[in-house]
DNA sequence: GATACGTGGTA
DNA sequence: TTACCAAGTAT
């Protein structure tokens, strides 16, 4: 067979093998509906980015009966959002969200750009997600490169190269596999495919539609590709954070700065975050300290929140920007996960402190 | 190219 | 329990 007949039959197993067995996911289409909701597309792309389908479920459900349209979410308060996103991470992408939606309603007339570089121009799009809307919802030819596309890429094609210097490499090879049509089902099927069959650990080569094309099969361990360096350990840092309550059942919440960890969302006051963190509390009172810190494991260090409560008088204002949150309605408030279990760590003493 | 940026599931 | 991993982007 000519290379260039192989390089077919590769797409061209993929597509048979997605026509059966495609994952129903609700940003998809069902077979035969209209044409993709560019809206519902851009939006799952953002949410699925570095996380995965079973924690994006319940998340894409709300924001889409809440905001059915890019106009409807582009017309939203940002605490709003932002407190939707709570719990999901990587809040970037939900400032970013925004501001995207934003550019569309105001910039754009209310419509997605429907060129990869379009869409690249757009903020939180970087180059996936601008080529898998392109794909998916435009049903442009765009080269579609995740972390699933690049193992799977690397262990079709046995690309020794360790990562990230197999980038370009791996890009240029899916490039190839490629179809000029059905790209974005082409893209979608490379996903499930990784996600269900050519997984990172334990792959089910067995029963993969392209194991007859595949390199990294023919060799002692298909899972050792792609190959990726060692990674550093991280590093651990302390931290405190002060639970305010008031004698009405108000709790103190401030708003975290835009840059930096957990940026624009609701928090408890909290310390600089390192070595030796100064324990000093944002107001005079009578603080308790929960007994037993608040680990947490962040992407590049873990931390241990140690976690103070007071009550102060009714008419006390502690020092900055914040607010009296009730306390009974403090799920509501959109805390991300380390000062949500700060707060029940909190809650919990307070109720060992009433017994007092 | 390297680093910052969350969270929950899995082995 | 530690370590890795998941539909990346911005700087």
């Amino acid at each position: 067979m000519r290379v260039e007949d192989n390089i077919k039959k590769i797409a061209a197993d993929l597509l048979a093998y997605y026509d059966v067995h495609a994952r129903k996911l609700p940003w998809r289409a069902p077979p035969g509906a209209n044409a993709a909701d560019p809206y519902r597309i851009w939006l799952s792309e953002v949410m699925l980015q570095q996380t995965t389908v079973a924690a994006v479920g319940p998340y894409f459900a709300k924001f889409t009966k809440r905001w059915p349209d890019v106009a409807a979410l582009a017309a939203e308060e940002d605490a709003e959002v932002m407190a939707a996103w709570a719990g999901l991470g990587y809040y970037a992408r939900a400032r970013n969200l925004l501001a995207c939606a934003r550019a569309v309603a105001d910039a754009h007339g209310g419509t997605f750009p429907d060129t990869e570089e379009g869409l690249r121009a757009l903020p939180g799009v970087g180059a996936y997600t601008a080529a898998a809307v392109a794909a998916i919802a435009f049903g442009r030819r765009a080269v579609v490169v995740d972390a699933n596309v690049e193992r799977v890429v690397a262990r079709l094609f046995a690309i020794a190269t360790p990562l990230p210097a197999a980038r370009p490499e791996i890009r240029s090879a899916t490039d190839v596999i490629t179809p000029d049509l059905r790209a974005g089902d082409f893209a979608q099927a490379m996903m499930d495919l990784g996600a269900t069959i050519c997984t990172a650990r334990n792959p089910a080569c067995g029963i993969c539609p392209l194991r007859d094309d595949c390199a990294a099969v023919l060799t002692a361990d298909p899972a050792a590709f792609p190959i990726k360096a060692a990674k550093k350990a991280k590093p651990h840092r302390l931290g405190h954070g002060w639970w305010i309550e008031r004698p009405d059942g108000h709790v103190w919440l401030v708003r975290r700065p835009d840059k930096g960890m957990l940026g624009g969302m609701r928090a408890l006051p909290s310390s600089e975050w390192n070595d030796a963190p100064d324990g000093t509390p944002p107001l005079v009172a009578r603080w308790r300290r929960v007994a037993e810190p608040v680990a947490h494991v962040f992407t590049h260090f873990s931390l241990a929140l140690t976690v103070h409560h007071a009550h102060v008088g009714q008419d006390v204002t502690p020092p900055g920007d914040g607010e009296w949150w009730p306390v009974a309605e403090i799920g509501r408030a959109g805390l991300p996960t380390l000062f949500a279990r700060a707060a029940e760590a909190a809650m919990k003493e307070g109720k060992k402190d009433a017994r007092l």
